[in-house]
DNA sequence: TGTACATCAGTGAACGCGCGTTCACTGATGTAC
DNA sequence: TGTACATCAGTGAACGCGCGTTCACTGATGTAC
């Protein structure tokens, strides 16, 4: 363990700064994101409004935090499956659904409707790259691999122009750009409820998006 | 003119009923839905907070009526593009990109972060379908069309099944659903400013989507 | 081990604020005869 | 056309509320000698 130097001081500021952020949490799941109050969450543990301001110097900082946290958690996940040796297209995609149905809204404050006027703090910023970094890996076709990109299908069968408007080539990039947009399409479809009623089964259509894209390509 | 009975009064509650709704969309665009204030929009028209309420129930009621406006702006746009004889999948998908570009917001009220534990009215629910309806139709072979399906390329150059799992058919509901969450997916992600820093142009890569999906089919 | 001091978690009162909403009212506009 | 009445837009004061945030404080926990 290396946090031996842990004072027990330090180690109960944690407890309760964590308790903080799972309130707000819950409070998030309720109401949404614009529903976290200091107020509430301190009632709700049993402190003054003001004992909260020894952990957090206001509730913006705590907003920021759990947006970090809601990064930091994603490309937790990514990494978790990368070390796993399933870090291909098809094991990001069902960890990122899994992690999004686990908690819709942690989902959307990362994904979801941006606050005009909100800016990202810069390390979030890199996060979210590091993100899509691991996504852009498993678009690129690895040395040594049998095959010359991620899908099943060659490139070279598919047609190279269309109306004679040249596709962008499906380079790594490329590929993890529509990776990202279609299963982002289908996913906030499926949390916004807007597939229902409609006879679907929203695990399916993201099942048969993804192996679209893997059989077939961008 | 239809509207030969309106009388004046009635003429001009409609008119400050229309003020309120745009200063809301203002609040909207300058802070997000949950923005919307009685008395700041109140204040903003120089009137007192009370006097909205002879044009408004409560809040809620508005914002309501936001909401339904939105949808209802959605589908007017449709329905218009359809009698210009532009109602294809084509047609459709820039008319949607033109009317999300031109009030992100709105779009967002629509198709963005569910609210949790907000109900869309029943009627809102009935325009919602209506716009699905007209992508739906878009989808569908036309007797007397030349062709089958709505694709230049035919169905039968397509893999049938893959890995031994038989994809779905692709039919008109299957097409409009991936027609709609791609499309949704790329338009979200550029508002949402996930494509910022990553050196694509959103409209190519919307236009791209686009002529993958109209080519190839979902 | 005991004492003196420093650190720090948490209190409770207070601040100003903006919110949604109600209510009795004034005054202007429209309607009926 | 003029008068009597009804309708209705808007006022302003008031309500209770919850919010974020500050501040001087108490009391418990940790540290230094």
């Amino acid at each position: 363990m290396g946090e031996a130097t842990t004072t027990p001081r330090e180690r109960y500021r944690q407890q309760v700064r964590a308790e903080i952020k799972e309130r707000a949490w819950e409070q998030i799941a309720a109401a949404g994101a614009s529903a976290v109050s200091l107020n509430a969450i301190a009632k709700h543990m049993g402190l003054s409004g003001a004992a909260l301001y020894r952990y957090f110097t206001n509730r913006d900082e705590l907003v920021t935090e759990l947006v970090r946290d809601a990064y930091q958690s994603l490309a937790g996940t990514f990494r978790a499956v990368a070390a796993r040796g399933e870090g291909n297209l098809s094991g990001l995609a069902h960890a990122l659904r899994e992690w999004a149905l686990a908690d819709p809204q942690r989902y959307f404050l990362v994904y979801g409707t941006p606050v005009p006027g909100y800016r990202r703090p810069a390390d979030v910023t890199v996060i979210a790259s590091e993100i899509m970094g691991i996504v852009l890996e498993a678009c690129t076709p690895q040395p040594g691999d049998g095959r010359a990109t991620p899908f099943e299908a060659t490139v070279e069968a598919r047609p190279k122009e269309e109306a004679g408007q040249p596709l962008a080539a499906p380079d790594a990039l490329h590929t993890a750009v529509f990776f990202w947009s279609r299963l982002h399409g289908v996913l906030s479809m499926e949390l916004g409820g807007h597939f229902t009623g409609m006879g679907f089964d929203p695990a399916l259509l993201f099942q048969t998006e993804l192996e679209l894209l893997l059989t077939r390509g961008p």
